[in-house]
RNA sequence: GCUCUGAUGGUGUAGUCCGGCCAAUCAUAUUACCCUCUCACGGUAAUGACCGGGGUUCAAAUCCCCGUCGGAGCACCA
């Protein structure tokens, strides 16, 4: 039993590198760090995956922190702080704590006056292209060398909003000669004319960039190891020269490569999505169509799957694509089980069924490996639908699954009282079915567009949220029901 | 241009630090067969990869060099 477990755990830690000197900390402290610009599509899943899966491993904590400091370029969706904190619990995931980097502005304006002080940061008025083209040839800022009393009140003056967008920040004086010009005095804090959407936060005007508030956060906030992808690759080293000047000790930094995503024609980018739904080509957040969290939650695919998937794509620092069969396969062996059967006719073709000895049901079972559930009782009436596709060539056997056999003649369904063997020895097909004049109205809402069809009356009994599986088909989840009506979202095949 | 960073089958991943047990792991995908009153589940099998070229070595996916290709940063975005 020991043994098991421990294979088990071994397997588990195959996928995910063991976290860098862990034990050189009290408690590993994981954060992610999301730009609450709209709800997460599929791609965002991987840092809370990732990280929950570490956290558990360690019995560490998670740290959700809102790092909304750009109130115009990627201004923050007010909706979009709890949209991302509900699909982190939709992954099966529960942060210890939560920052709203816009509620810590103040810490932030300690620590430049702090940085002020001992030298370390600069006022800086130069246009964003003149600072550049010296940067290049590694050519300091004139501002470069003004006391701290003169900086201390120009900064004053830009947390005051004296400033226009613009007209000044507040640089990080590291190294104008480094050979990474990407390091060179790069800007903390900027001016930016429009207020903050938070209330809380709407009367700043000096706000910090991405790299110095991240930077400060992190340590406050006790974080032992860093998380992110490789477009913040240089982060680390820009954020040092600041821990340099704090004598801080720098977390333990990994990075990750971008996320691709098949099966979408949607890009994986939150502002394509919003575009496309303020457009109307999208319903919303949780339309099939759309990759987002939302969407295959509708879809009735678990957080869990999607964790399973994200952890497998492992560390790797360069790009991967994610294939949705994995996440597909993944879900199906969670649900696969639970999954009641029911048949769901596509479109329709209605065929009477005739025939002296005919029977007045079909009963299909519940689920097949589960005869104890029981069956489905369908009552055929005078006619079936059975989809297009599988309607038999003229004259030929077909077997309606769960009643019986019949012979497709001058478009009729005659019984013909063969048993199972017609199936099993003569290779008779078996398809789904419905009867004609008693069915449940369905739309089956797919990332391919809205199907509708007709299924067969004890579908009725389903339960809002229930996942069942369509004969033939595919799993969906239902969304609703109405009298006779009902709509439900595809999960995958 | 400068600076980082990476390259294993269709996809993802293990192995690379400490060369041999790697004619390369596992999963997924695809195909075939078995099971089956579903094209689900389960079972079996097949398919398919170490970016290229040199070097070191008895031995290289693993170490070194050169190249090729990819990704990222050099923003008053995150």
């Amino acid at each position: 039993m020991v043994d098991e477990l421990d294979a088990e755990n071994e397997a588990d830690e195959h996928t995910l590198p063991d976290l860098p000197n862990v034990e050189e900390y009290d408690t590993v402290r994981l954060r992610a760090a999301p730009n609450p610009n709209g709800p997460w599509h599929l791609g965002h899943a991987r840092m809370p995956s990732v990280i929950g899966t570490y956290t558990e491993r360690y019995d560490g904590e998670f740290v959700v922190r809102f790092d909304d400091t750009d109130p115009e370029t990627k201004r923050p969706d007010l909706s979009a702080y709890d949209a991302i904190l509900e699909d982190i619990d939709y992954l099966g995931f529960e942060p210890d704590e939560v920052y709203r980097a816009s509620d810590r502005v103040e810490t932030y304006y300690d620590h430049a006056r702090e940085l002020i002080e001992m030298g370390g940061a600069y006022t800086c008025d130069l246009p964003a292209q003149e600072f550049s083209a010296l940067k290049k040839e590694g050519t300091p800022s004139p501002n470069r060398d003004k006391d701290p009393e003169t900086v201390l009140e120009e900064f004053e003056a830009m947390i005051d909003g004296d400033y226009e967008s613009g007209e000044m920040v507040l640089r990080v004086k590291t190294d104008i000669e480094h050979k990474n010009p990407a390091l060179r005095d790069w800007v903390a804090f900027r001016m930016i004319d429009t207020p903050h959407p938070r209330e809380e936060a709407a009367d700043y005007r000096c706000w910090p960039m991405l790299d110095f508030q991240s930077g400060i956060d992190d340590h406050l906030t006790g974080i032992t190891h860093i998380i992110r992808g490789i477009d913040l690759q240089d982060s680390a080293k820009r954020q040092q020269f600041v821990y340099d000047y704090f004598d801080w000790e720098y977390p333990e930094v990994l990075h990750w490569g971008h996320v691709q995503l098949d099966a979408y024609d949607i890009k994986l980018s939150t502002s394509t999505i919003k575009e496309l739904i303020d457009d109307g080509e999208l319903d919303g957040w949780d339309d099939p169509r759309a990759p987002t969290l939302q969407s295959v939650r509708r879809r009735g695919i678990r957080g869990e799957a999607i964790v399973e998937s994200m952890i497998g794509l492992g560390m790797s620092t360069s790009d991967v694509d994610l294939a949705m069969s994995s996440i597909y396969a993944n879900n199906r062996e969670l649900v696969d089980d639970e999954s009641n059967r029911y048949f769901l006719v596509r479109g329709g073709q209605r065929v009477p069924v005739v025939g002296e000895d005919k029977p007045a049901a079909g009963h299909p079972p519940l689920h097949p490996n589960h005869e104890d559930r029981g069956d489905r009782e369908i009552p055929v009436g005078d006619a079936v639908l059975v989809e297009a596709d599988d309607l038999p060539s003229e004259g030929e056997r077909i077997w309606l699954k769960g009643y019986g056999c019949v012979r497709y003649v001058d478009e009729e369904f005659v019984a013909t009282g063969d048993d199972i063997s017609a199936v099993r020895e003569e290779g008779v097909e078996v398809i789904h079915w419905v009867p004609a004049d008693d069915t449940v109205a369905v739309t089956m809402r797919t990332p391919d567009g809205d199907v509708t069809g007709h299924a067969e009356p004890a579908f009725g009994d389903t339960a809002v949220d229930e996942i069942v599986q369509f004969e033939r088909i595919g799993f969906v989840r239902v969304d609703r029901h109405a009298d006779n009506e009902a709509v439900v979202y595809y999960t995958h095949p």
